[in-house]
DNA sequence: TTCGGGTTTGCATAATTATCCATAATATAT
DNA sequence: ATATATTATGGATAATTATGCAAACCCGAA
């Protein structure tokens, strides 16, 4: 039945590294669950699980990055609507935010522009954001007010 | 160059759904930055990128999980290995750590979801975390089982 | 300059994953 | 129960992604 080898796949994939989908019909296999390759891809659709490199070079399936609740997602709908203004000059973006909502929205941004970020200081209603470069700052300006359009 | 390059990737991935390879090879192209399947796959390897299922039922390329400098990042691999189970039952959340390490591993969660977390009681390896309610006990548990997983 | 070591790249191909199509299994209605 | 629709599966194959290897490139040292 497919729910119950569905569930096993989840049960798997936190017990062990999957690194292949061949790896994971072996498991099955062992645990009563006989599949093919094909039917294994479509779970795995279905359950929108993903192959993620670990930081030891090894490939590994994991459950759904974009889940609900999870990291890539705390920059929420909630979190967007509060902020009210966004602006760069240089390197620099100052986000505006509804009072006492500065940190909870520079967390957020933080996640998701890591790798431009050098680092952020927010107060009660006022981010200020520092970037890499001019560029980086436009860039995440742009894309902040682009989320605020769709949210 | 190389570098250039993977820095447009990251560019093309924040503002596009990019759903394959070939995908990406084409926005690079357009963007004056020429290379092949092969050189993509490793680029993608070395910026560990990973390809997930969005809500749509289309694939997308996004950031890695868990960013350099993100807010998971402060929870460092150490403490993370040192967790060997996350459950939750009603408002709680209760973490089995390697022993002595409740109380490193409890000040690590208090940073990332103090908005959620009510309190904690940490003993020598078992971790009591009230939470806000069942909704966010269940999201903080996912989300360190997350962590566990890629690391 | 020329040499040697390292890195980056493309080509060809292997490995892996997704999908088309036909069939089987399962559910639903009559 | 029989017929009909819906869903699940496997086989074959297409599509996608990863990698071995050799050539091109890029330094710095002699």
């Amino acid at each position: 039945m497919k729910n119950r080898r569905q569930d096993k796949i989840l049960e798997l994939i936190d017990q062990y590294d999957i690194e292949t989908q061949d790896n994971l019909i072996e498991r099955l296999q062992a645990a009563g669950y006989p599949a093919t390759q094909a039917t294994i891809s479509r779970d795995i659709r279905e359950l929108k699980l993903s192959k993620v490199m670990t930081g030891h070079g090894t490939y590994k399936y994991i459950r759904p990055p974009m889940a609900e609740g999870s990291v890539n997602n705390r920059f929420n709908a909630a979190l967007v609507d509060s902020i009210t203004r966004v602006d760069c000059a240089g390197n620099i973006v100052v986000v505006k935010t509804a009072a006492g909502m500065a940190n909870a929205v520079a967390t957020g941004i933080d996640s998701i522009y890591s790798s431009d970020i050098l680092g952020s200081v927010a107060g009660d209603d006022t981010i200020i954001v520092v970037v890499r470069d001019a560029e980086a700052a436009e860039k995440t300006c742009e894309n902040l007010k682009m989320m605020i359009q769709l949210m």
